[in-house]
DNA sequence: TCGAGATACCTTGACAGGCGAGGTATCTCA
DNA sequence: TGAGATACCTCGCCTGTCAAGGTATCTCGA
């Protein structure tokens, strides 16, 4: 895995609002999905997972509620709130803004030597 | 300020290579440099920027040394070594894997209801 | 002349998010 | 019977950031 955490720390809390957007889930499966989507290449590890679920759950971007898996292990569901969806946008629009910000930031001339 | 620093964090070392690039620098002119770049959008803090220049040396990446200046404060200048920049260009390129990622990550449908 | 503000450096302690490591329980299938 | 998948959770550490504090020099206006 090439991505490095600390790249995705802040993102994380709006990955899992993006994938709840799409409709209700529960842990194990927004995990397969990051994981899915991303080809591979990043994996949320789960004590980071259900922190960040306990974290928005305390703000109220997310409710939860136990599923009634008749078979299986148990599953506790999220769902997405109003709130959780203001957030969602806000945050979306906050990375745009700071997506700009990096590469003015590093930005550097190729090639270009001080010696 | 819009951008949380949970968004630039794992960048700084990466924003004050770049900087180095384009010579030699020291750390109040570093700072202000990044405030002008980023119009008044972003003002690392002093302690995330010495922090990160003590990293910085002990791996490697810039070497320093005290200026001579006849008048007003002292400044120790930073330069980027060899190091540096193969560590910055290595970081350039994991930005743009990461940006992809975080942009496939937290998609979501725009107008797309779930009830 | 005195003080405010800019320049310029530095450290300490706390905080928060991420994660390694450990745990529980159920089901499937060889 | 036991490995591996599914599914949940917590504890304690690590690391980067930051608020707050400190030092010292120079400039400029009142």
């Amino acid at each position: 895995m090439a991505i490095t955490s600390d790249l995705i720390r802040g993102h994380t809390e709006t990955i899992i609002l993006a994938h709840l957007y799409g409709g209700e889930s529960y842990g194990y499966e927004v995990n397969k999905s990051i994981f899915d989507k991303s080809e591979g290449r990043y994996e949320l590890k789960e004590a980071t997972l259900y922190g960040a679920f306990r974290r928005l759950e305390e703000t109220g971007c997310i409710s939860s509620f136990w599923g009634d898996e008749a078979t299986g292990a148990r599953r506790r569901y999220y769902r997405i709130t109003d709130k959780g969806k203001r957030h969602l946008r806000d945050n979306t629009a906050e990375w745009g803004d700071a997506k700009n910000l990096i590469d003015t930031l590093i930005k550097y001339e190729e090639g270009q030597t001080n010696e």
